[in-house]
DNA sequence: CGATTTGTCTACCGACCGGTAGACAAGGCA
DNA sequence: TGCCTTGTCTACCGGTCGGTAGACAAATCG
């Protein structure tokens, strides 16, 4: 038994934890099941985190810090505030394509309450700081449709966060439409409606 | 014993269940408590819904056919484009300000799956198609951004439900914002935010 | 080499949950 | 009046879940 353990068995429970508690749910996701897709007992992961409560805030933190780091990626050499906010919806909608549990985890850990969610958004409170910054200046350039920067940032969350996890609503909307097509039918669709709602009145 | 229970007890207990699914998840509330906050034992729960999915499938259909009503109420006599939309988001918000746990229910069964959230959009089915021949006629009047009138309604649809459940996001991304006042200014932004997104390009 | 830390396991417990069986009382009906 | 349906209850069962206790083996270190 290599001594490697450690944090690598950490970040592979943490991961699982994030696919299972987006899927199933906090309360639908059993630490046995959790355990068991790791390949391992559910008393070994309870020697890694004490209880159950205790994994869902380490997977908070995990998703905050990839959220971040994969915004502040898309963010690098983009100047124009349109080119920035195209970047960062890309990002995500790309974040979504590769592992997509990550959304409705997000979204899951917003259903249970502010004190669970703030664990996760206190890791990009930068960010959003940043993001609050940046529409406001572009609302006094005037390249931003003038209105309240935090209300705003809300509702393109909501709009990119809603258009990611609502998957039932669109079968039900648009008919079937699923897979990475769908996914960028998608993207672009948000994209499209951002920039017609960022835009300014004449 | 007045023999008028019946039918009464059974929409009390939908109406409960609705409260708590919306508030705990599928999962995460028990027949039982459901049974108890209605004033009742679990097993006279059972006597009129055979099991838990039953009494999920009874709130899925009468929770499309509050909100058909609702819309339909919404729409009477309106007769511009953005007079109907306009109508229709007020009257959600308005639902949703007197039953806070509705939207989060609808977004529960959202979660579930296509196989449970159909039964609740089946309901609302012919009030899709109208929404969608009406995009349509003002794209093709041009008083609408040309583009997928099924695809924008889904997009307007998540905008707006996600407004109304995401309340631990708007409280970490604008700070405490609580009661009915931050519903009405939540609703006054997604109007803005919709009209912008409508309006077409010159 | 021996002591100790690290990691994984088996065994078990108490709580809860969904659901069944069936007693029982009161209203409606022939 | 007497039977039957309707509604509510107590009692219980099997399964799952979160969590504890503690054995045990391999790796590390003095």
């Amino acid at each position: 038994m290599p001594r490697t353990g450690g944090e690598q068995r950490r970040t592979t429970i943490v991961a699982e934890a994030i696919h299972q508690f987006g899927r199933d749910g906090y309360k639908g996701a059993s630490i046995e099941s959790i355990a068991t897709a790791v390949g391992v007992r559910k008393q070994t992961l309870l020697y890694y985190f004490p209880n159950k409560e205790a994994l869902l805030e380490a997977c908070l933190v995990a998703a905050g810090e990839r959220l971040g780091a994969t915004i502040a990626a898309a963010l690098e050499g983009k100047e124009t505030y349109w080119d920035r906010a195209e970047a960062v919806i890309h990002g995500v909608f790309g974040l979504a394509a590769e592992w997509p549990e990550f959304p409705m985890f997000v979204r899951e850990a917003a259903r249970l309450g502010p004190t669970a969610f703030d664990r996760f958004a206190d890791v990009l409170d930068p960010l959003r700081r940043r993001a609050i910054g940046f529409l406001q200046d572009g609302m006094d350039s005037g390249e931003i449709r003038k209105q309240d920067p935090a209300m705003l940032l809300f509702t393109l969350y909501t709009a990119v966060v809603g258009s990611l996890t609502e998957a039932s609503v669109l079968n039900a909307v648009v008919g079937s439409d699923t897979g990475q097509a769908s996914l960028r039918r998608r993207e672009r669709e948000v994209l499209l409606f951002v920039r017609a709602a960022l835009r300014p009145t004449d």
